[in-house]
DNA sequence: TTGAAAGCGCTACCAT
DNA sequence: ATGGTAGCGCTTTCAA
């Protein structure tokens, strides 16, 4: 059992009030019993009960909290995070962010459920797929929450981003500057509680395609797990090919990237030689020179942000829209020419 | 006022161990009383304070609290955040990591107080100075605190990084290569509560090219606020000279990038006609073939976890240390040719 | 099934 | 200057 203010001032062989006293540095304490008390707290190894302290005070402390993956590899939340805090700052500086993340579809089940029940939090930002199970929970608590770029359950207030015609649009630029043999290098479609987008963004790909009255190969479709290194393995598969494509639509900026620095080592040049365009526009495609489809991370964290403390202010609102996604031309695209 | 858990029983005309009851769902409520209960909280608008019920639970979250300059520009405190995250979720998956980012001095100091004075968190990680009175409450309060990146004050723990020998380390590797004309672009040195590394790596830079006996230009001396941009305006600034320089030393990998930047739009090949090395290492880096100093940043924000859980549970230890800083060469620099 | 009351650890006021 | 005590809003016994 921690050792409590009664122990210390026992301990002390002083009142509680006292030991409140040289804590909190308030009122009158002489020398000789500040030293006493100091001596027990040291002994005792003491430290005050934070929540008892707030009770008592009548401070709650405002938290937000954000859910997410852990963000080792997914530079996109970042933007997101970052649009968030600043939103926090500018609106509410007395809330606080806080950060959970969760590794598995379980630890996210098990970490919502606390988060809960404890009351942890004023409201909840959300970048993860819930279960119907899930959302009643939520709704039974009437906690205010907010999806981040989910189309999962219409029912949940979400700050949507249409990957469907991101990526009908990247895919339409790389048709429009007349190539014809386009790849899509991106993650694999899976069921779990991670990003529904790379299908999404595939779908919006093979519409494109479809519209232009242009073949999908399957050996120009190129899903992995997500990343750098994944990518531009999966490039230079695609450039070693009899036929190789002359552009790539990457699911995110990444893994253009990774399929850049793939062509480089092939010897192409891009894009030269062959065009690639990414998805996301996150600030370091803006140094690279990237071309991309700008979706408005940070601008979503923001709004998250903003409609979750009206919420919670008690303004029931619809969740705000995101501006209309856009192809961001730079330097990696560019139109198919004669020798290609 | 807040309703309490009073005004809801009051209300719905029942004591307030059944509205306990049916907010949690526990024990025996007829279906009738909780309708009533219901319908009083949604009256009312009442939301159960989280701090009297944790109280009553005993259940103490575990906080870990981050303060940070807001990450707007610094990508390398994602990277020390991604291993403080990584370490939390290894090594204590129960603490929660609280995310305080302060945007200026004074904000800083606020912020600190409060934090401390409510015992918000269980320890902190600081990746900015503190004064001596700011330190002295600190440790009143028996805080366990870690700072990062920090040469401010002996008596702090802190996971340092010696920035002199980085700025030593990557100018060396220029002079080695054969360069001789050497610019160093960075932050202003400045007396606030940003860091103090800029400085700390120039002087490096100045002491390796004094003891390989070059000169120091001042033309070859630019210094502004961070930023990609801005250093991009200032390598510009140095390719437009009479002599330009062959080789750069910029003081993060963000600024490296400018300068590349840069050099592409002066019709300048990097590292052909010009050498750049950066500093950091970010996983951009390694994405860009940026040559740079690795300074471990993520293990940085890992080790500061560590140190600050062991020292939470207890255990009285001295801050680990980093392994040194190393060059990682990569495609930005390259040996001095005769056309330069 | 329900109400009353004790207690969670602390602060702050009121006596002394 | 100090001790005693009344809350802070909730959960959880214990009776009824």
């Amino acid at each position: 059992m921690r050792p409590t203010i009664y122990d210390v001032a026992h301990k002390a062989g002083v009142g509680i009030g006292t030991v409140s006293r040289v804590l909190n540095n308030s009122g009158k304490v002489s020398a000789a019993t500040r030293k006493v008390v100091n001596e027990a707290i040291v002994a005792l190894g003491y430290k005050p009960n934070s929540i008892a302290r707030q009770l008592s005070l009548k401070t709650r402390i405002r938290n937000i909290g954000v859910i997410m993956q852990p963000f080792v590899h997914y530079q996109s939340f970042i933007e997101q995070l970052r649009g968030m805090q600043k939103a926090l700052n500018d609106r509410a500086p007395d809330y606080e962010l806080v950060l959970y993340t969760v590794s598995s579809l379980e630890h996210y089940r098990e970490r919502l459920g606390t988060i809960v029940q404890m009351a942890m939090v004023e409201g909840l930002i959300l970048t993860l797929d819930l279960s119907e199970e899930q959302l009643d929970m939520l709704g039974n608590a009437k906690l205010p929450i907010v999806g981040i770029n989910h189309l999962a359950n219409p029912s949940w207030p979400s700050i949507t981003s249409n990957d469907f015609e991101g990526g009908y649009l990247a895919t339409s630029h790389l048709i429009e500057l007349g190539h014809r043999r386009i790849a899509y290098v991106g993650d694999r479609f899976v069921e779990d509680y991670t990003l529904n987008t790379s299908r999404q963004r595939f779908l919006g790909f093979r519409q494109a395609l479809q519209d232009a009255g242009l073949p999908l190969s399957d050996d120009y479709l190129q899903l992995g797990t997500f990343g750098f290194d994944e990518a531009k393995a999966h490039a230079t598969r695609l450039f070693t090919q009899t036929t190789p494509p002359t552009a790539i639509f990457a699911m995110s900026d990444i893994q253009a990237l990774g399929c850049i620095a793939a062509a480089k080592e092939s010897g192409l040049l891009v894009p030269d030689d062959v065009s690639v365009i990414g998805y996301d526009d996150l600030e370091l495609s803006y140094h690279t020179g990237l071309t991309t489809v700008l979706q408005h991370l940070e601008l979503a964290g923001r709004k998250a942000v903003e409609y979750l403390l009206a919420v919670i202010g008690g303004d029931e609102q619809k969740p705000p829209r995101l501006p209309p996604l856009e192809v961001i031309k730079r330097q990696s695209t560019r139109a198919l020419s004669p020798r290609q």
